[in-house]
DNA sequence: CGTTTTTATGTCAAGCGCTGTCATATGCCT
DNA sequence: AGGCATATGACAGCGCTTGACATAAAAACG
């Protein structure tokens, strides 16, 4: 095994001091142009790598960052984690990516173990950590820097990216409305989850504006998974009058009411029509392909790291989405 | 913002000497309980976190071990990684999740940046990367303890976790031979992997021992992704002699398979009997829901993580898998 | 009971690899 | 000659571990 070189060694080898050496590695001004190729070629000779460690310990920047996030929904992660990945990867940055169990009571301890352990230089917030409120209180005592993706809640001290939930919501919801239906059921997300409230409230909004009336009984809580997607619309097609679609707020409930669907032999969409929400693989793997809305998240993660590590003012950006139309709509039996 | 208080102010507060508190905190015997409590008040009292990047610089082990991972599924990672988490978290290591690019001609050099700047202790290799010769010759030379997930490849100087994927197709392939069914269709995995041929060589071991003659139009090429299953079904249910049931080596393809059965209205299972392999959520969401092998992921990772972490002998280990029957596998028709 | 061992703790100095502060040395401009 | 931008160096120190010793109390031994 090839001996670790360390920056004396680089020094040496270039003829230059070893702060010179340092100065090259954090891009300061100051070095002429043939002194840094002395240094380069030092460096690649000895296959150096500046030790994080070190450089941490003297006081510099870690150029680690963190991402913390409980969320159980694996494309979701996959998702989020490539964006900050990609951003970081650009930046020469190091990403520690932290799971954490936002109903611990020592989730605050945890953070700050990682912060103070690691040194990271800041942190991204993945929802819905972001409203977890002993994170976000021990993050603000530590004078971390961090930038929630998708928050429920206003941090006015923070940056932010989200999309807008209600809007989206109301989008699909209008769709609905535009093909002629009137009894439209919708099945609530997580109620950890703040974007579950915005989904529904933009639900209502569109209603609203079509002039149909709100009826509870068309509402069903659910938990973004399968199972709740078939439960409450197992519920929902029980009903005496049954909604002619179904508005998910997330494609995996909205696979469970196509199963439950098919097993009760409804054609989906001439009998009933299914949304979801998130554009999940899953989205395009079932049957019908769902009608749903495609939440930039990779895009989100990446423009959260990006901000977070240019270190600039507090920014809240929103990203656009985008209503996907597949062939799990159709208009209500019997309308013209 | 409180002041990060160092080993020196704990030894303080508790009266003992620095080194007492560092042998406590490295483990060492020769600790009293009664002093080992005092410095763990200290500790409490004072916030303290040792800091990584200090143990690491003076010698010390670096509590931080590596996943690295080039799979492009999102539910295996999250498995992979979360079992690498419980694991860690028990051990109370830090985990670094590192994505690369195993067709990057400067892998070698990546692996060698994260260990050499992160200073890690040991690193786990989640297929393909487990058969990347770059990455491999890179570990060695850096004399990097690591251990392998499902490794297509033998490197005996190495431990590795795995289960029996040639057993496990072999195990499916016999259910539908002993369901009544002759013609069989297979669609491959992606060839990076190497579980791709084990699984086929399963396939053929069963219809070797039943007697079937084995036939390479029923085999088709496929990439693990739902866009090659529909496709791989396509090609297979145009066949003049089409076959009564299609084995896909992951469930993403199988869930291709089932949505050109469903395009053409073919009524699986009675029409075609479509099985998958991984026993992802997925197999469960589609309908029917999908007879499949249940591959033990997390469990796979938390025992390579294990390995890792206690430093001992090689160990080669292999968990068991399991068939798990739902609803899409029936008799062929016309089967008595 | 005195002696050897074992256990438990302390002192001190050195050093890991890097960067910050301050100092120094050019050359150039006015 | 003084002032300034440019380019480089010397040195201390970040927070921790470690090794070499020194010492003291408790346990074991004969």
């Amino acid at each position: 095994m090839s001996e670790r070189s360390n920056i004396r060694d680089v020094a040496e080898r270039a003829g230059v001091a070893v702060k010179t050496v340092s100065r090259l590695l954090n891009g300061h001004p100051y070095v002429r142009a043939e002194t840094r190729e002395k240094i380069e070629r030092a460096m690649k000779e000895l296959d150096f790598r500046p030790s994080v460690a070190a450089r941490i310990l003297s006081g510099a920047k870690s150029n680690q960052v963190a991402l913390i996030y409980d969320n159980h929904s694996p494309y979701y992660m996959f998702q989020i984690q490539t964006g900050c990945w990609d951003a970081c990867k650009a930046q020469g940055i190091r990403l520690i990516a932290q799971p954490i169990d936002i109903d611990d009571p020592d989730v605050g301890e945890q953070v700050r173990g990682l912060v103070m352990e690691t040194h990271v230089d800041g942190i991204i917030l993945s929802s819905p950590v972001t409203d977890c409120a002993p994170v976000l209180k021990m993050l603000d005592a530590l004078d971390t820097p961090f930038v929630r993706i998708s928050p429920g809640t206003n941090h006015a001290l923070t940056s932010s990216v989200f999309m807008d939930d209600a809007q989206a919501a109301d989008d699909m919801t209008s769709l609905l409305i535009n093909k002629g239906h009137r009894r439209i059921g919708f099945i609530k997300g997580h109620p950890n989850h703040m974007a579950s409230d915005e989904r529904l409230f933009g639900y209502r909004r569109a209603l609203d504006r079509a002039g149909i009336a709100f009826e509870p009984g068309l509402v069903r809580d659910g938990e973004f998974d399968v199972e709740s997607g078939i439960r409450a619309g197992g519920e929902l097609l029980d009903l005496p009058n049954p909604p002619t679609a179904i508005f998910a707020s997330n494609d995996d409930m909205a696979a469970g009411v196509l199963a439950v669907a098919h097993e009760r032999d409804i054609d989906v969409p001439h009998d009933l029509s299914v949304v979801g929400f998130d554009d999940t693989p899953l989205a395009r793997t079932v049957y019908p392909p769902l009608t749903t809305i495609h939440q930039p998240m990779a895009e989100l993660a990446r423009t959260a790291t990006e901000i977070l590590v240019s270190g600039g003012d507090i920014n809240h950006q929103r990203l656009p989405h985008q209503l996907i139309e597949r062939a799990s709509v159709a208009p209500p039996k019997g309308y013209e």
